[in-house]
DNA sequence: ACCCCTTTGTAACCAATGTTACTGTGCAGC
DNA sequence: GCTGCACAGTAACATTGGTTACAAAGGGGT
């Protein structure tokens, strides 16, 4: 744990900090698709992310979903950590995007540690600032783009967030993250298609130049 | 200041700390439709909301307005929060809804207060929880709802805001909060009316039962 | 009363997106 | 090779919301 724990966090806590994470964080590692917070759920541990990529959901009363936004290395679920603080349930589902090593930090050492060093404030607050304004960008996304920007925009991230031009998802996936129908995103795809921005295969789309 | 101060947060903040904000906190005053943050500021106090309402747009590239929610008594805005922690510029427009009363606190107590006193901490983080919250709300409402309930949504809120049955608004204006157009704004009101809702006059809309 | 300006009502039309339904295609398992 | 299934392509249509255009109503100033 310790090298990856570095790894992703070294230049960000100071080496006290470090020390106390280890001893009392535990490695969780989770598979692709791995849903690793459920909407109700109350938290009782925060997320540090040292490896993979997670996606964050919203979810409406018909169960209908809605990508909010992806989390990488070196981020924390700032929903989860005002989860933990208010002792609230959880308003958002949390999805493995690929396999994603996490260490889970329990809840009593948050207030202690909010006290006692000033990196893990800033990295708090970081935390939040970076989240609303993903929320943010997420509102514009959805307010003020249409289907096909909102597409591309989709299509960018997820190549940007697995390293990878070809992308491993169907088109009722996308539609899923989006909150549209399969035929709209087929639709759409098609049309990038033509206009040669992106390659279209089975199970799969190759991006080429978005 | 100190009445003010103290029924709004007598009975969030300790002692101490009420007696800090007097000294350096700031009290301003503001008239119904007064600017107080403009997109780009960089913002060098922190508001603690007194009296009033005020509420919060965001604003897409051809100056397209969206509103985000509403700040009441007791409230601060914890995307200036965001801003004076991470010393970068204001996403977002905040606007008077009624003449409001905000006390200012320069940003340099923030870090201090935040190690110092346990109940500044706790206001801070409920703070930052209410706007992700809210957040998530107009998330919601721009990705799940139809605009006739976006509408009925907005009426409600407003009504409540301003306590008052009878909204003093022009349908342009709900438009312009809604993101959307005049005639939608006139058509949906005009269903709202035939359904008994609202009562329709020159300039304002009275809220019948929503 | 008359003029002017803002606000509201309404029709007709358009564009974007959602829905339904059916077809085709590639792959896995037999 | 055949069958079944998940995935993708596409047409036709419905719905929602945005646009344009114009009329009418209210209210203030002279």
């Amino acid at each position: 744990m310790t090298t990856l724990l570095n790894e992703a966090y070294s230049f960000i806590f100071e080496e006290e900090l470090l020390k106390e994470i280890e001893e009392v964080g535990v490695l969780r590692i989770v598979k692709e698709g791995e849903r690793i917070i459920e909407i109700g759920d109350y938290v009782k541990a925060m997320p540090l992310l040292i490896e993979g990529a997670i996606k964050i959901l919203r979810e409406d009363k018909d169960g209908d979903e809605l990508l909010l936004y992806f989390l990488e290395r070196g981020d924390t679920c700032a929903m989860t950590l005002s989860c933990c603080l208010g002792e609230t349930k959880s308003e958002i589902r949390a999805v493995a995007e690929m396999e994603t090593k996490i260490i889970m930090i329990p809840i009593e050492k948050m207030e202690e540690w909010t006290a006692k060093y000033k990196s893990w404030r800033d990295f708090v607050f970081q935390s939040y600032h970076s989240r609303l304004t993903e929320m943010l960008d997420t509102i514009d996304t959805i307010a003020f783009m249409n289907m096909d920007q909102r597409l591309m925009r989709y299509l960018q991230d997820k190549a940007k967030i697995n390293q990878n031009e070809v992308l491993q998802i169907t088109h009722q996936n996308i539609a899923y993250d989006l909150h549209t129908s399969r035929v709209v995103v087929s639709r759409l795809l098609k049309k990038l298609e033509l206009e040669g921005k992106i390659k279209l295969q089975r199970n799969s789309i190759k991006v080429i130049d978005l």
